[in-house]
DNA sequence: CACAATTACTGATATATATCAACCAAGTTA
DNA sequence: TAACTTGGTTGATATATATCAGTAATTGTG
């Protein structure tokens, strides 16, 4: 986990934060120049609920899981991390705790960045405060139609929707590695693992997918998002 | 539901938005100069999903439900409105319509203030925009607590949280009347109205309450939380 | 006040889903 | 290579919870 500075630059970066469009050149090179990258491998944490919220993490490459640690152990994945994300919680501005956890799922580069410094531009630069409040606003948006997902589908409905989810907005391909184990596919769906492979099974035997191991083909997408809407 | 200007002033409110304090006595003035009140019976509507935010939703009185309309006409209320918040959703930032429903559950009494004038705010009090940044951030921490509790709580948990919640929350006293029916209790815990109505049984049973109708007194606050925390 | 219309309640039943206890396959370590 | 671990899979069973079909109690209204 080691944490070095690197002199790659944020300007020509394909994978930065949409909200840094809106800092001036000069602000970008200050980000750019308190940047530091760190390297996980596969299930190593990145940070921990409880623990001081310093950095803004966002992905140079690889995919993390973000979940809340629940009841007796039981976890609930509440995002998939992906490059161009911005990764700091609720936290940054009440309490500087972070209140999820965060861990790799692929190899990750991260990249680091001082959150007084993303702060202090909310008081330099209004577009890029407003800019912040959209990013909050996008994820809060996304919190009700998962909070709907999880309370009122049925777990068919569920796990027909992070597999369209996979599809769609992760590897926009049909076919696709599930970055999640069946555990992990539970904690993100609200089941027991034996329920995610029945109901893959079922998924299988239906011919709406194809699957060996970790791949995954989604055969019959009009029936997979059927699945979804009556689910 | 009329809606007229009123002259009393938002510089003596005492259920002023916390984020108003950042405001100039100027700016101040130039809300209160923009502030359209209006009156609501209990069930009136003040809000539909997908409607345009053109205000954002100050209660002067009264309490109101937010709900998410979700499938098969199944509500999900995310949470109860009362004096001094603001109600105004993600979708201010986003695509300027209104992602849920907010409907009153008392008589109310409803400041409307335009939002274009509170979106100006941000780019030139940037106390202002951050304070509004912490507000989001609040109600995005408190959507994580509750959807651990909607996913891994059984019923008798969730409704136990719910009545702690007013008990301490919103009415401050281990006496209240539910702002709620049993059907709508349902839809805040997720949970059928019958079930609400056969726990609320058992915790008068356990003598954990006293109820009669919609007067609940909670007798054994101690048991309550127990149930909270393992159920 | 009487009537209609909600809302609250009750018991029987159905169903979705978790839990438990195995067993298997593949990779890892001793 | 054998023992171990880890993640995947299966079937049997238990349980939480919804649904249905009524009845009773409140509340609103002419």
């Amino acid at each position: 986990m080691e944490i070095s500075p690197k002199d790659c630059s944020c300007s020509n970066c394909p994978n930065r934060w949409s909200n840094f469009n809106n800092l001036a050149p000069a602000e970008l090179e200050i980000v750019c120049q308190n940047r530091y990258e760190a390297k996980y491998k596969p299930g190593e944490t990145i940070f921990k609920t409880g623990s001081p919220t310093s950095s803004a993490i966002f992905l140079v490459s690889g995919l993390g899981k973000v979940y809340l640690e629940g009841i007796d152990g039981k976890n609930l994945i509440i995002g998939i991390a992906q490059p161009s994300m911005m990764i700091a919680g609720p936290g940054t501005f009440i309490d500087t705790r972070h209140h999820f956890t965060f861990t790799a799922l692929t190899d990750v580069v991260a990249c680091f960045i001082d959150l007084s410094i993303l702060k202090g531009f909310i008081h330099t630069n209004t577009k890029f405060a407003e800019g912040w409040l959209i990013d909050i606003s996008k994820k809060a948006l996304e919190g009700h139609y998962r909070l709907l997902n999880l309370t009122q589908k049925k777990m068919p409905g569920r796990l027909a929707e992070s597999l369209v989810y996979f599809s769609e907005k992760l590897y926009k391909n049909s076919e696709f590695d599930l970055p999640l184990s069946r555990q992990e596919l539970g904690d993100f769906t609200n089941m027991a693992k034996e329920s995610v492979i029945r109901i893959l099974k079922e998924f299988e035997d239906d011919q709406i997918i194809e699957m060996q191991n970790q791949r995954i083909r989604i055969v019959d997408k009009d029936k997979l998002k059927l699945i979804c809407n009556n689910g």
